[in-house]
DNA sequence: TTGTTGCTACGAAACAATTCGTATATGGTA
DNA sequence: TACCATATACGAATTGTTTCGTAGCAACAA
């Protein structure tokens, strides 16, 4: 399924524990969401009932619980969020963007190495 | 003044037009945003008396209309609203950021090349 | 069969963001 | 001064998100 809508950060939350994690019930889900903050099950519950609404997530019943999954890919939602970020903050500006997160927040060497190597890739693609 | 809270993305359309042009009434702002998009005059007003409250704009009164101008940086703006971004979206890496950016989004020889210098930069800092 | 436990369904409150209509004030001009 | 155009103030409707309480259902053990 494409995604077309963004999900709100809440619906991130959950979206990223799924991808990690892979299909899961709610009380797995909240679970791991407990360990960072106070949430009733049933708040979790809703959030997943809507997100299955929005066919961010889909869900099969197994005995009496439903097994959850994403609906959606890692790869693709994350494009998007980052397309409208990129369109509100930086004008849709990438390398701006890029510029700004490596100027002002700590990456390693090897991180540092990889991106370079990316753009070495990109640059023989482009010629 | 340091900025401490985000600025939601109808805030922060107003603020990128305060950097640009400066100081600005309602009017002028309204008028910009308007070639985008319709929007009522009011609406506009609003937002911007409510930024005024939360201190993102500051305001002077000049013949019957005010002067509206950004109170906040536009670096440190958009470093915060950057932090939160990486925080939900990238579990607070700056480099899968920027590999995904540069991995799905157009940027020119000259753009790549001024990335790669900032590396540069930054690797001679870290040695 | 009858509790107990843990699940889903669902309504509604609490917020926050956005939008707009209406009332009122003010400055400039005839 | 009186009028008009344009400004601000402000309340309120709308929409979307998040939160939680309560009701009811289903499986399983005693």
């Amino acid at each position: 399924m494409q995604i077309t809508q963004k999900p709100t950060d809440s619906e991130l939350e959950i979206l990223q524990i799924l991808w990690k994690n892979g299909p899961s019930t709610v009380r797995q889900v909240n679970d791991q969401i407990s360990e960072k903050k106070d949430v009733v099950y049933t708040t979790t519950l809703k959030l997943m009932q809507i997100m299955a609404e929005k066919k961010l997530v889909k869900r099969e019943k197994s005995g009496k619980s439903h097994i959850y999954s994403a609906a959606v890919k890692e790869n693709e939602t994350k494009n998007l969020l980052l397309d409208k970020f990129l369109e509100n903050a930086f004008a849709g500006s990438a390398s701006k963007l890029v510029l700004q997160a490596l100027g002002n927040h700590k990456a390693s060497k090897e991180e540092l190495d990889q991106i370079r190597e990316l753009i070495d890739t990109i640059e023989r693609g482009l010629k």
